[in-house]
DNA sequence: CCCCTTTATCGTATAAAAGCGATAAAGGGG
DNA sequence: CCCCTTTATCGCTTTTATACGATAAAGGGG
């Protein structure tokens, strides 16, 4: 079964999609981070790391296209969440994977 | 907790090299193919994809520096297989991640 | 209505990844 | 020993990711 005949099932591109956006350790870290907190304003994040604020809010798009976090507006504010329903899609996804491992 | 005080402990480091190798789709496929096949060849591999044979000796490179595959030399040739211990690591890595998800 | 805070987006520069062809290395067969 | 097969590595180019500062957008307070 060839590899390139067909372009890659959507679920599969999916649970790809999120693994490359962890992939990243800032993106790691800012998981982990929102995980310990339950919820912050991007500015917390931003604090909490040595990056520019354009720089973090890149990586906040990339985790929430990846569908790993939403964020609420709460006031002039975003407040970001993990994506738990999402996050637990992909830890069955992995826990399914490979069955013989 | 700031994410910038300290690197990231090894396990977190290796986790998301893993993550990372795996995010490719191209090495995704790659680690399904071989799954689906209990060890083969390179150039079945190679067979399997659109690339050429020295972009795909690089994925192999990649995924073999992530601990997620192995190679035997078997004559001439080596055979690919998965690693099966490391990927158990992996998926209890994901499994245990997140416990409020 | 203006200003301040907060976040996203734009433009741009640099670094890393991904791809290829050519070449080297290594093993087996004659 | 030479040649053929197989795979890895090198040099190079193109594409994508990452980072920043500057600017725009959007909400709340006075």
């Amino acid at each position: 079964m060839a590899i390139h005949r067909q372009p890659l099932q959507p679920d599969r591109k999916r649970l790809a999609a999120m693994l490359k956006a962890l992939g990243n350790p800032i993106r790691f870290q800012i998981v982990e981070f929102l995980a310990g907190r339950r919820g912050c304003i991007t500015a917390d994040i931003v604090e909490a790391t040595p990056l520019a604020q354009s720089t973090v809010s890149q990586h906040l798009k990339v985790l929430r296209e990846a569908g790993l976090i939403h964020g609420e507006i709460e006031g002039p504010a975003i407040c970001y969440c993990l994506d738990a329903e999402n996050i637990r899609w992909l830890k069955e996804q992995i826990g399914r994977w490979l069955p013989g491992c």
